[in-house]
DNA sequence: GTCTATACCTAGATAGAC
DNA sequence: GTCTATCTAGGTATAGAC
């Protein structure tokens, strides 16, 4: 099927990532491994940043409509956990992008996007915490998420249940949740 | 001081690295800021992986040390919290490098320190938790000990004890220690 | 212990033919 | 949409003078 063909160089890009580190793959890599000359992928992606943006996107999307799509103001008992939970699954249905993300923080500041990450979690945390929480609760805050993110790369070979089940249970007791 | 250029290419190059990244700062960069020329550099470390790990390894050294010198076996109740201030206090003395690393621990992998930074948290949890804990405590002594580190990270700029307490306290929360 | 000069490579990127 | 050919910039690293 032709006209897949950016699809492909995705898919193939971002299996290196994954494997072997954003920084250390480079596009010659990615060419051969699709059979196709390193200017063909010129076609399709302005730059080498363009095609990494084009990969790390469809989380940061996410993430946003995430907060986007939930009422404003902190969540009431028993909800907050529910955050936790989808905020969970969606970290772990983009796995593979988490991965590259956490092992590569820095790739999130070379990108542009580190600014809206960063203005998402504080959305996130004004959700489960209510708007001005004291850098107390944003520190409980930043153990909560950040340790939920570190478990969906080191456990991805678990079942999703199981570490879904105790990522959340530690995430709240970190945050205080009744 | 004659003798000391070492020292003092290790103190500049630590800078760039904090600031702008291991993976983004040239042997030029760092040559250019302390006035000498690049091969000058090579005098004194056989490569530029040679440098990164001479800023990483004193990190790693105290964290093996500080699990070698504590008696093995499961901590008793109170004991566990301590040894989390003590972690702590460790990975924030150390911040910088910690701070390189969590920006970039795929450095860990491609500097062969990645094995034993592993088996250190290996070792680090059988402290706290005892021998062979179940998924379910490995995933919340995850989320503890990386909730921990992206703190001294992202904290940085706060007092120490105010950080300290609070990490510690959604740590010891997300272990559910007493 | 530090310099000049340079070799060598690989990367990302472009021009223009087909 | 993909190719060949090529450019340029930057990197790590070495040889040899001082």
């Amino acid at each position: 099927m032709p006209g897949d063909t950016k699809a492909r160089i995705q898919e193939v890009a971002r299996e290196l990532f994954v494997r072997q580190g954003v920084q250390n793959t480079s596009l010659r890599q990615i060419s051969e491994r699709l059979g196709i000359t390193k200017p063909a992928l010129y076609y399709h992606f302005a730059s080498r940043e363009d095609l990494v943006r084009s990969i790390l996107q469809p989380l940061v999307d996410d993430l946003e409509r995430f907060v986007d799509t939930r009422p404003p103001g902190e969540a009431r008992a028993g909800e907050a956990r529910a955050l936790l939970e989808d905020c969970f699954e969606l970290m772990w249905r983009h796995r593979e992008v988490t991965t590259m993300i956490v092992r590569e923080l820095s790739l999130l500041g070379t990108l542009d996007l580190g600014e809206r990450v960063f203005a998402w979690q504080r959305r996130m945390i004004a959700l489960l915490l209510g708007p001005d929480p004291t850098p107390e609760l944003q520190i409980r805050a930043t153990v909560a998420l950040g340790g939920m993110s570190d478990c969906t790369v080191e456990y991805a070979h678990l079942p999703v249940a199981q570490v879904k089940r105790a990522a959340v249970e530690a995430a709240a007791a970190a945050l205080a949740l009744p």
